[in-house]
DNA sequence: TCCGGAATAA
DNA sequence: TTATTCCGGA
């Protein structure tokens, strides 16, 4: 039917740039690998002919304006063939993600959402460098800042660092500033065919090929990209150059390899949410070398600027994250598959009412033969009930504790901030302390923190007890092996 | 405008 | 699972 709307053939080998195939698996993961709606939205923002339908917002990282509400939900529409697509639906996808934490909304702001870079980008794409200057020319993604200290420096010898090789990188074209003219109904004309009409191509353009299989490929790409990839071989056996390896250091591909839906894996937060509890993402996602001083300074600005943005309420203490984003120090073979769990997101509150109404029984009555059709009841995710039942968990199993010792080390890193609660993460916790010191309006920081303590294992709190001291002054232990730090690689930029 | 529930598609 | 589609509410 649509010709134009092919939509994903996975790269194989030529792509250029990486996913893991399980990125665009329509099947292998849980829901349909298709080009997920984030992933869209930086992908345009990263294109400079998209420009004036959505841009960086200037000042803030991540944070992004859609200036063209129709147009971009019309290009979304066409990369997924939806021709009925239209902003309101587009941004109730949108809101999907406030949950998942990849994205928030700014408040006041119309059409102004930002992305949690320090979750998508920086944990995932530690290699990922976004940088206003070099690479990026206009459209610099203000999460530059944060991302260019953490230039990840290339363990690929052929990839020099990163800029200037196009290894495999985020979206190549975009940066450039290549034609400013083209750009003008570039929305329409450029993405016509090349977004809509194949993925391949959209993607080739996005991923920026730097092995330009085809020839198509070699034609636009430039050489500067916005978000290189870190290029390191060994990770993703197939896929040398993923972005989504987990790590740079060599891993187990088998464990790494986990299908997990990219947007989830992508952040920290959402190793923790795993969709499938068979996969493990941390299993080198986390290791990546950094700069523990670059990086609390990163996500100390990204927590502030988060922090300026009022999140949904809702979706802030909500998630008990359990690991600790960073940490390399556990031996792959031995790590824990799962050291990280999340807790889903909170379902709805109102449906309760509906729940019971004896009408909708009746009128669904036509398929349930069961008697018990409950099955539909959300229940609500407490909060609390949450951290219990992690607490819980945690309690009797004795197998989770193989996921506590990824907080005991002293590998947690410094800059992150305490946990809110023994099942945060050190991203949530950033956020949500940072959070809390001005924002008790949103929730019930104190309480909560009673409430824990009253939940609170011995062990964990001994944990909680580490990481707030942890939290005052960087450890030293951190043994620089294990974050190994690429000096600085970063430097570049900025200002 | 924005939010989020609910049903449903893929 | 991630959207898409609808929709009522704020």
């Amino acid at each position: 039917m649509k010709a134009g709307c092919s939509i994903v053939d996975k790269p194989e080998g030529g792509g250029g740039y990486h996913f893991p195939e399980w990125a665009y698996k329509t099947e292998s993961s849980p829901g349909s690998r298709q080009i997920q709606l984030w992933h869209f939205i930086l992908e345009l923002l990263q294109k400079e002919e998209f420009r004036h339908v959505i841009a960086w917002q200037q000042g803030e990282y991540g944070e992004f304006v859609i200036k063209d509400p129709d147009e971009v939900a019309r290009l979304w529409g066409r990369r997924k063939c939806k021709p009925q697509m239209n902003y309101d639906k587009l941004s109730r996808a949108l809101r999907y993600y406030y949950n998942k934490r990849i994205l928030h909304k700014t408040k006041g702001k119309r059409f102004t959402y930002k992305f949690n870079f320090n979750k998508l980008v920086m944990p995932n794409y530690p290699f990922i460098n976004i940088r206003p200057n070099g690479v990026v020319p206009q459209s610099a993604p203000p999460v530059p800042t944060a991302s260019s200290r953490f230039h990840f420096p290339p363990l690929d010898p052929h990839s020099p660092t990163d800029d200037s090789q196009p290894a495999a990188r985020f979206p190549p074209g975009s940066l450039l500033p290549s034609h400013p003219e083209a750009l003008g109904d570039a929305e329409r004309k450029a993405e016509g065919p090349e977004l809509e009409e194949n993925t391949s191509d959209w993607r080739r353009d996005l991923l920026a090929p730097s092995h330009p299989s085809g020839s198509a490929a070699a034609q636009k790409r430039k050489p500067d990209v916005v978000l290189p990839l870190f290029p390191r071989p060994g990770i993703f056996p197939d896929h040398p150059h993923s972005p989504f390896a987990v790590s740079p250091l060599p891993g187990r591909p088998g464990m790494l390899n986990v299908p997990i839906s990219p947007a989830l894996s992508l952040t920290p937060t959402l190793f923790s949410y795993s969709p499938s509890p068979g996969l493990s993402p941390f299993a080198g996602s986390s290791c990546f070398s950094f700069n523990p001083e670059e990086m609390k300074h990163y996500l100390h600005s990204q927590a502030c600027s988060v922090f300026n943005y009022h999140l949904s309420p809702r979706t802030f203490p909500r998630y008990p994250l359990v690991v600790p984003p960073l940490q390399c120090q556990v031996p792959l073979e031995e790590q824990p598959q799962f050291p990280i769990k999340l807790q889903p997101p909170p379902a709805g509150r109102k449906n309760r009412e509906r729940m019971e109404s004896p009408e909708e029984a009746a009128a669904g009555a036509a398929t349930p033969q069961l008697p018990n059709p409950p099955a539909r009841v959300k229940v609500e995710p407490a909060v609390e009930k949450e951290e219990e039942e992690a607490l819980e968990k945690r309690d009797e199993v004795g197998e989770e504790e193989e996921k506590l010792p990824v907080f005991a080390r002293p590998a947690a890193p410094a800059w992150i901030p305490i946990p809110a609660h023994p099942g945060s993460s050190g991203e949530e916790a950033a956020e949500a302390s940072v959070e809390k010191p001005s924002r008790d309006s949103c929730g019930d920081p104190g309480n909560q923190e009673k409430r824990e303590d009253a939940l609170m294992p011995p062990k964990l709190r001994l944990k909680r007890r580490w990481n707030g001291d942890s939290r005052q002054e960087i450890p030293e232990g951190i043994p620089n092996g294990i974050w190994h730090l690429p000096k600085a690689v970063a430097t570049a930029s900025d200002t």
